[in-house]
RNA sequence: GGGGUCGUAGCUCAGCUUGGUUAGAGCGCCUGCCUGUCACGCAGGAGGUCGCGAGUUCGAGUCUCGUCGGCCCCGCCA
């Protein structure tokens, strides 16, 4: 039984053609007008808000209560709703045209004044709303965010349901693995001296579903990972993870883009082309500077290695001579960029390591380059052709390793494109990226690494490779790539126990230790593992995207700062002697 | 681990360059007045560990160093 009037109606849904009736809304103070004979508030909840009227005239019981109102005060009001007096309607609000007159007037709750007015568009510091989240979380537009990652959800159980894929959990408490981010660590109470870890992913139990024969897997889950935090990367966030048995790239490919489509369809009204682009990480490099391309505007990086082998500047001709690439873009109508301008360019490139940077202005008569001094008039005029450069352009030229020549492009490429706003608004560019490499060297560890992960499919073709030259093998791997995100990446896996304990060979990890650390996947293998694949979608990136926000922190209700802390309950925190003991842990 | 930037009233900021009287503004809050407001209006008022700690100085919000915290980036993120 209920102490208080429980409401009839929402704080959104009243009109003109409900007056007459007597209602109950309950809600949160939005804000208090008094006028002295006569009182308004704004009353919130979720769905709106409703203006409501108190006056002695009316009842004089509830227009001395509603003087006592403050703001964020819960209360329950019953009255009758009533048209507006001429002109004094609200065309902003929904619920304008009519005002509720309050006969009954219960406080529910009284609030202290909240740190920052609950209101769409607050100027205030972002660890004050972390910090008091519960407030901020009663903002609309925040709300609406979580509105929309709701209804992501939806789609996306619904998408995956339809087309025959079962969701299964599973465990958050798993087994250490080497390779990838590192692992946050659950002691064992029991086992003394042993761990368990959070899931970078679920990686090896999908893997392991598709072998019990799933067929088609998918779960929406969180992630965790021990690494630093960027506006979009969070220690713990959320993936649609996805997997397929008897699959190819064309048929994670084509659910992918079902899928996106509906979301698109469902949450935004827009329709989206397929197939998506695609492009291999090879040509999005040597076009756009990283492996994940922005592809709403041009500012497209071309290789000058040609035209620069012999030249007298020995940066050039040298860098050619060591198999590394001359390479630049050309920024439209910026000849005219000051000294002082290139040389924060030029700081930007020096701080991503770049030795140096080399410009050109492309004046009408003559290209006037920061290297003129060793490089020929004509040899200028041969790599602004080969960028494209026309008169009243600015050229801008990288020299070093390939990797680091063109990921230093692709930086300047941004930040040209930010600075001149070169961006459209409005454009949705999906982007699939293929043919990754298979592994990569690490310097820190002087081995091999697995750029996607050691269950990562070498193209067959490249196989052969393995063993004579495994740095140049390619890998059945691929990112799906959105205005420059990378919001979902996945690959096609290994299902010989053969080519995986070669594969765990190439990453140095011996036989005992591969057996140690992924038997269980090896083993599995041995029972008739069906070719599988699949990919898991940056869930979070997604409604970001759909939100037009520009951090994930904002589509995620409780997320953590920077440095990994959440402000609201103050965690990570100490523990307990007592607690540390059990798990057999002392603090070095 | 590194680079950049910010930290002054409940909030958003000014003051710092060039150290010096009682640290200001807007919003919010409190009190009073006000019967159609919706950024209500008018009048009055309260409110400060200048993030924290050292140092320089006759004197530090202001200069120096350290430290803590927010945000962005590099490294890192299979």
């Amino acid at each position: 039984m209920s102490t208080y009037k429980k409401r009839t109606h929402t704080c959104g849904e009243l009109r003109k053609q409900d007056i007459g009736k007597t209602v109950t809304l309950t809600g949160w103070i939005d804000v208090r007008r008094d006028l002295g004979g006569v009182v308004f508030i704004d009353l919130r909840d979720r769905y709106g808000k409703t203006q409501v009227v108190f006056a002695p005239q009316h009842n004089q019981q509830a227009y001395d209560v509603a003087q006592g109102l403050r703001s964020e005060y819960v209360i329950s009001v019953t009255g009758n709703v009533e048209g507006r007096p001429a002109d004094t309607e609200n065309p902003d609000l929904p619920t304008g045209e009519i005002d509720v007159v309050g006969k009954e007037l219960a406080i529910l709750n009284k609030s202290e004044t909240p740190p920052f007015p609950i209101e769409d568009e607050i100027d205030v510091s972002e660890d004050l709303r972390l910090k008091y989240r519960y407030l901020d979380l009663r903002r609309s537009a925040v709300q609406k965010n979580l509105l929309i990652r709701h209804c992501a959800y939806q789609v996306t159980r619904s998408y995956f349901d339809r087309n025959g894929f079962i969701e299964i959990e599973t465990p958050i408490l798993m087994k250490s693995t080497p390779e990838g981010a590192r692992d946050y660590l659950v002691p064992s109470r029991i086992h003394r001296g042993k761990f368990y870890a959070l899931p970078q992913s679920p990686q090896t139990y999908k893997q392991i579903l598709m072998v019990s024969g799933f067929d088609r897997y998918f779960q929406i889950v969180k992630c965790f990972r021990d690494e630093d935090l960027r506006a979009d990367r969070q220690p713990e966030f959320t993936q649609i993870d996805v997997e397929m048995s008897f699959a190819d790239e064309d048929d994670v490919f084509r659910t992918t883009e079902g899928l996106i489509a509906e979301l698109w369809k469902e949450i935004l009204g827009i329709e989206i082309a397929r197939p998506f682009r695609r492009l291999t990480y090879k040509d999005a490099m040597e076009l756009y500077g990283t492996d994940k391309p922005d592809t709403r505007f041009a500012l497209h990086i071309a290789d000058c290695s040609s035209v620069v082998a012999n030249s007298g500047f020995r940066v050039f001709s040298d860098t050619v001579r060591k198999g590394g690439v001359v390479a630049g873009f050309a920024v439209p109508a910026l000849s005219n960029y000051t000294r002082n301008q290139l040389d924060g360019l030029t700081d930007l490139a020096k701080s991503l390591g770049a030795g140096g940077l080399v410009y050109f202005k492309h004046h009408s008569d003559r290209i006037e380059s920061s290297v003129d001094k060793f490089v020929s008039p004509d040899e200028v005029k041969a790599i602004a052709q080969k960028i494209g450069s026309k008169n009243g352009d600015l050229g801008l030229i990288i020299s070093g390793t390939w990797q680091k020549a063109l990921t230093i492009l692709g930086t300047l490429r941004l930040e040209m494109a930010s600075r001149l706003d070169l961006i459209p608004e409005g454009h949705w560019n999906f982007l699939w990226i293929t043919d990754f490499p298979l592994l990569e060297f690490s310097e820190d560890d002087k081995r091999f690494v697995a750029v996607h992960h050691p269950f990562t499919s070498p193209k067959p073709e490249d196989v052969p490779l393995l063993d004579a030259d495994a740095a140049t093998a390619r890998a059945r791997a691929y990112d799906l790539v959105l205005n420059g995100n990378e919001i979902a990446g996945g690959s096609i896996r290994i299902h010989s126990s053969e080519l995986q304990s070669k594969m765990f060979g190439l990453l140095g990890i011996g036989p005992e230790e591969a057996k140690q650390k992924f038997g269980f996947l090896l083993d599995a293998f041995k029972y008739g593992a069906p070719p599988h694949g699949g990919i898991a979608y940056g869930f979070d990136r997604i409604v970001m995207l759909l939100t037009g926000q520009k951090s994930i922190r904002d589509v995620i209700a409780f997320p953590k700062t920077s440095s990994a802390m959440s402000l609201m309950d103050d965690s990570p925190s100490t523990v307990d002697k007592k607690q540390l003991d059990e798990l057999h842990i002392r603090i070095l």
